[in-house]
DNA sequence: CTTGACTCTATAGTCACTATAGACTTTATA
DNA sequence: TATAAAGTCTATAGTGACTATAGAGTCAAG
């Protein structure tokens, strides 16, 4: 298949499977004469691999290291399970902050009722504070 | 004040602060003779005020319009409203998103023991599906 | 045979910074 | 007083993970 359908099959937009491509995180298509990209079963996997680590967040040089390991079948998965455990780390914390977060601008939501004026607004008050 | 002593007592970085001058979010400061930015209590202020919009993770352009909002204090503050819940729709978004997130790397972690290898390794088949 | 859909490469833009180079100014030390 | 060190200046490039655009080439249908 052509780069647009395996765009549409994937949801991946068509740059961002050139730019992965690019990064070295998809191997090398085929290319038709006219010089078009070509597409297997293959690809789709790797791409589907992708887009899994990305949904949780994984950034591409990570992603690209555990391509790497799935590469290396028999050594020790002790790296995978730490750089998952670093993400889990790197959530959770992000879940702390926004828990914070959100408590703040929820007492600022109620601090404002919409006649107010900005000189009065309960929101700019509590920014400035 | 100099823009080091700003930065000291802010704790935002010398090239932070000159980049919201650039993006127009600081009052153009007064220079010396040596052509030095120079700082008083208003500069101080400000930057407090763009700082904790920022740990809100409010959006520099969204800053920019609270800036020019707090500056005609007689207008109704209904967009000053408007913006706060928008930024909570997106927290809270987000918040669900790191639940389900944080979710499937729990999964994902407790299916792979140390001792495997990456072959046999839960992860990276979790990560294959 | 031409129109339209698809693809190609290369480049610039996004956001909110951070980092660097190379020059200038000011302060502290010898 | 000379000089070294610290601070500051502007301008530019890099980050991550894309997205958008320009301008050219390819291919199938009418």
């Amino acid at each position: 298949m052509k780069i647009g359908e395996l765009s549409k099959t994937t949801g991946c937009s068509i740059q961002t499977i050139r730019y992965y491509e690019k990064e070295g995180l998809l191997s090398t298509p085929e290319r038709t004469e006219g010089n078009y990209r070509l597409y297997g079963e293959r690809a789709l996997k790797e791409l589907e691999f992708i887009k899994h680590c990305r949904s949780l967040d994984i950034p591409l040089t990570d992603v690209k290291r555990l391509i790497e390991l799935k590469n290396k079948p028999e050594e020790s998965c002790a790296s995978v399970n730490k750089l998952i455990a670093q993400q889990l780390a790197l959530v959770n914390n992000r879940m702390r902050e926004l828990k914070a977060l959100k408590a703040e601008l929820q007492q600022m939501a109620s601090s404002c009722t919409t006649e107010n004026t900005v000189e009065a607004c309960g929101i700019i008050k509590s920014l400035d504070s």
